[in-house]
DNA sequence: TGTACATCAGTGAACGCGCGTTCACTGATGTAC
DNA sequence: TGTACATCAGTGAACGCGCGTTCACTGATGTAC
């Protein structure tokens, strides 16, 4: 049962995406640690030999979620224009295939009425990510001479968030993609 | 032990009015149904008396959020000239006094991102409570011969509850009005 | 007018289940001597 | 070179608690006759 050296690091990480999927799909509150360790092909005895409780997972994850979803945001947009940059993201945020797939989507949109329930561990977390994205926001918004980028951005990303969420509250595909649309032009228009 | 006929029917609200705090301020599944009885002055033993189960009150007491949070509307905007009415409800939505109190504050922003995971009835009285709300809003804004007003009152909805949100999981209240002074501004020029 | 019984909001004990957490154990490899 | 022991990721049974739900019961008033 020996094995190498980065072995444990690696089953942490794969615990870590179970967990955060499973904090998406089903809140904090739903997250079983049993289900989290046999989605990550574990037994649950094994948990606490990577995280010192469920509280701590879950900040765990959050930061792990976050760590993702920057790197995506770096991917989408490095190498191209700031104005082009922007666009894009926007566009893919306020998508229906965004409003359907919670488990792996932007963690705000999906946690962010939970948070302030959470501990502090976990909101610190939070902050610290949301604050991340919204200024890899600005910083693209500067690049585009924006006054006042930083207020800009989060605006933005604040109309981003609750048209995801609102959507995603629809019935039926039809109500969400007019949320979705109602906001895309709006924050589109502001970026001319 | 016998009440006049209309006993039940006021024991029912108070139970509801409890309901509706404990689920903006802990989420639907911190929410016991002992606690709820307790806050409404009652032993957990009555509550099948007056709902189904768990999760028809929290399906009624959803829509009576939504009731009370309409009756705060009208009674805020009546009388007024439409601009005027708009513009107070928006910064009255983005105060830190509103941040404060989740328990009594827009349904939406306390638990928008709960509704997806809920069962079905939960989720039609919520969608149908912030469509009242969107088409209260789209109200003013057709007064304003604002064009597509039913677009634009769900992006400006968007952006005040995504704002609310974000400014909630803010840690210090400094943050968190920087977040609502950003929306704030963004929103009421749309407004001129 | 009096008596037996139905009604009904509410009480509080008990049941059962899900889940976080603990713990003794396994089975493999590395290390001391 | 061989042997005894430490290490360590992971297993699976068990414990205890919170909570939704059930149910027999209470104690008061209305109603049938």
């Amino acid at each position: 049962m020996r094995y190498p050296p980065e072995h444990k690091q690696v089953t942490r990480e794969r615990v870590l995406r179970s967990a955060g999927r499973a904090l998406r799909r089903e809140g904090p509150d739903k997250v079983a640690v049993a289900d989290v360790m046999r989605e990550a092909g574990l037994t649950h005895g094994g948990f606490y030999a990577h995280f010192g409780s469920k509280d701590d997972l879950l900040a765990r994850a959050i930061e792990s979620m976050f760590d993702e979803v920057l790197a995506a945001f770096e991917k989408g947009t490095a190498g191209k224009p700031p104005r082009e940059a922007l666009q894009g993201y926007v566009k893919r945020y306020l998508t229906l295939a965004h409003c359907d797939t919670r488990e792996s989507g932007c963690p705000i949109a999906a946690l962010a009425t939970d948070i302030p329930r959470m501990n502090v561990e976990a909101r610190r977390a939070f902050e610290a990510g949301s604050a991340r994205l919204a200024s890899a926001i600005a910083g693209l918004l500067r690049e585009l001479q924006v006054p006042d980028a930083g207020a800009a951005a989060t605006s933005l990303l604040a109309e981003l968030v609750g048209s995801l969420v609102l959507a995603r509250c629809a019935s039926d595909p039809a109500t969400a993609e007019r949320l979705l649309e109602a906001s895309r032009s709006q924050v589109l228009a502001r970026i001319h």
